[in-house]
DNA sequence: GCTAGGTTCAAACGATCGTTTCAAACAAAC
DNA sequence: GTTTGTTTGAAACGATCGTTTGAACCTAGC
């Protein structure tokens, strides 16, 4: 990869994270990655297919990771459904441990960038969205099914689309939620939070099975 | 108010529904209200004042439903806490009952229009969003926490985070998360499933207190 | 040294953006 | 009927957008 292409994916990826896709300027991107206008095009062919790299370029390896992480587990078991906060753990962290990342260093923008760009209406994004996480998806989808052998198939399905709201929400929103209080959440530690969220979650789905276990014994 | 002015702000609901606030555009919000380019600003003054009066202007009623039930509820109570899951019910309800209408009529846009511009990262939604839902969230705040006395202030602000986040996650992902699965979910009845996410956040916060419980009796 | 292919550059393209202008149309008051 | 203040209209403003152009530049390979 040339040294411009890259200069311009990391430029890419702050205007993209302070500004939306809409928000966001070609002419932005490259003087601030200190290249030239028509640079983008070249490399890239158009504002989108820049996205569309930086996307893939940064989530297909997260993807992957949370896909043999919950394999490797689901092999240890030796068809025995994993622990449905372990699946979570999978699910979570290997996104969600860039956002907090410690205080000696920034976080990087990408994933703050991909949050916001994925929640503006257009059609491209439902694309690209399918596109990179439609594995994830069906492969989560499934493990959490299996943990929970009382839960019907629609039920696993709205949990799941709970939780990955939840999850972009949580992406693109905590540091302006974070503002309602007056002092940042941050003194607690990383992990702490990150543990919090994985158990909100967890039990958030655990806990509609529950109820539903109970009404359907009425 | 004028025909005028209420004609904008039906077409800027669709509009930034559509098309979030910098996809959005004076030209085809005058042009779906059938009005003179020029009436924004004389009526409303910029884009942005634009989105500001029709944020107030359906927000605001439906925080004051919100603080109202509450209110009813603690002095029914007369100092005793409201139940957490009735907390959570009252603050989910006002909002996703717009959301999740019935099948013979669509759903109101501002709903969406609200979140997703929400979702973008300008400066004015910062200061927008503290001024139609601070009180709310200081409210709601205090209401969880009385709800859950053995919890500390730094962790109901957390569970209130994720609380928020998932609901604003919900409202701007849902109708795209769900095709990932083929088929919408929306055959299950509205109820069950405003019911359902009412019982994932309500768990989902419960079952941090609990676990931070464990922890501080080890 | 020359050529060929890949890369960068300044400049311009057409389109669209939010906003402004100012005259015309309108309504109500006297 | 005239006046006064409010609302609409067509047109244009300056700015910025993503994209394209075509020449200049650079670097291997011969």
């Amino acid at each position: 990869m040339t040294e411009t292409k890259i200069k311009i994916l990391e430029a890419a990826e702050v205007e993209f994270a302070d500004n939306g896709f809409n928000g966001a300027s070609i002419r932005n991107i490259t003087q601030r990655a200190g290249v030239n206008i028509a640079s983008i095009n070249y490399h890239f062919g158009s504002k989108e297919s820049l996205f569309r790299e930086m996307f893939h370029f940064r989530f297909d390896p997260i993807n992957e990771v949370r896909l043999s992480r919950l394999r490797e587990e689901q092999e240890l078991r030796g068809g025995a459904p994993v622990p449905l906060e372990l699946v979570i753990r999978i699910l979570v962290v290997p996104v969600f441990e860039l956002l907090l990342s410690e205080a000696d260093q920034p976080p990087p923008r990408f994933v703050l960038a991909v949050a916001r760009c994925l929640s503006e209406p257009l059609e491209l994004f439902t694309r690209l969205g399918r596109e990179v996480f439609q594995e994830v998806y069906e492969t989560f989808f499934s493990a959490i099914r299996d943990a929970q052998p009382q839960a019907d198939v629609k039920q696993v399905r709205l949990q799941l689309n709970f939780a990955v709201s939840s999850m972009v929400g949580m992406l693109t929103h905590f540091s302006r939620i974070e503002q309602f209080a007056g002092d940042p959440l941050f003194h607690r530690q990383k992990d702490e939070i990150l543990q919090q969220f994985i158990t909100f979650i967890t039990s958030g789905i655990s806990g509609c099975v529950a109820v539903n276990s109970q009404h359907e014994v009425r």
